[in-house]
DNA sequence: CTCAGTGTTCAGTG
DNA sequence: TCACTGAACACTGA
């Protein structure tokens, strides 16, 4: 689930909790599947009594800069969150993250957790443990990084430079779209989202497209990112007739979109939810 | 008990 | 070298 909205929102409430403040205690929780970049004791010592200057992200990566470096990079892979302890706790339950403390009192599944001065605590859980955390010092060599391409929120390429790039491009535009190289941040129920309101068929080929379906398909990912953006990533408010509230229904029955049958089936690798009968 | 689903990485193919 | 495909990774929740 976490995909470029999710993780703006998460970078957010980073931000509202630590930017401007020090960091008092950190805990890092030992997991040897969960891919730290150093052991924990280092990554804690990183952190503990450092002021937190800005809280960044490119696609579904965020960070942490410190007054001084190293800083600290994250990935929340497909099941980690973050979330601000002893605030409201909205929209836990969507994201597989119960916010039943276990017996010690903590978070399920805590990787992460920072407290500032002041007693604002951010904790990081993953349950199903494919997210990352590591500390960099030169993030420019850092080929995770590197290899990113433009955000598609914040710099998704000009209509004329996206004709460019696909028009050369043979993989089906499901593909394309999850390409973190191509449009940095886009996830699964983005690309479907965005190629239903294209009205493009998620198996056709970058380089099939006409000027004009590039700038539908475009303008779809503009609309589904800036709504999804304005509104924190909040399911709940994303429009009535967006595919999403549909895509999942019922596991096994047919699901309909405006009286339209939903298919699901994979195509680039993944499964898709797509209607063919307008989506050409 | 089985299996879908999530994103990245890596091996393999053309 | 590049574009692309598909499997592996680990686990939860249905």
């Amino acid at each position: 689930m976490p995909e470029l909205p999710e993780v703006e929102s998460v970078r957010r409430i980073m931000e509202r909790v630590l930017k401007g403040r020090r960091i008092a205690k950190a805990e890092v929780v030992p997991d040897d599947i969960m891919q730290f970049g150093q052991n924990p004791l280092t990554i804690q010592e990183a952190l503990e009594g450092k002021l937190v200057t800005a809280v960044g992200r490119h696609g579904k990566y965020w960070w942490l800069e410190l007054e001084e470096k190293p800083w600290l990079y994250g990935h929340l892979g497909m099941s980690g969150w973050i979330r601000e302890l002893g605030a409201p706790t909205m929209r836990l339950k969507e994201h597989g993250n119960a916010p039943l403390d276990d017996e010690t009192g903590r978070p399920r599944f805590l990787k992460l957790l920072l407290e500032t001065e002041e007693g604002g605590r951010i904790a990081f859980t993953d349950g199903r443990r494919l997210g990352r955390m590591w500390l960099s010092s030169d993030p420019t060599q850092d080929d995770r990084l590197t290899k990113l391409g433009p955000d598609a929120y914040t710099a998704l390429p000009e209509l004329d430079a996206l004709i460019a790039i696909l028009k050369k491009r043979k993989a089906p535009l499901k593909a394309l779209l999850l390409d973190q190289g191509l449009f940095a941040g886009v996830g699964n129920w983005i690309a479907d989202e965005t190629l239903y309101h294209a009205r493009l068929s998620p198996k056709r080929l970058g380089s099939s497209l006409t000027p004009q379906e590039v700038a539908q398909l475009r303008k779809a990912l503009v609309d589904v990112l800036d709504h999804a953006v304005r509104v924190d990533a909040d399911y709940e408010q994303f429009p009535e007739d967006w595919l999403f509230h549909h895509r999942w229904g019922g596991s096994k029955g047919t699901e309909f979109i405006d009286g339209k049958q939903i298919v699901r089936e994979p195509v680039g690798g993944r499964t898709t939810a797509w209607v063919p009968e307008i989506q050409l």
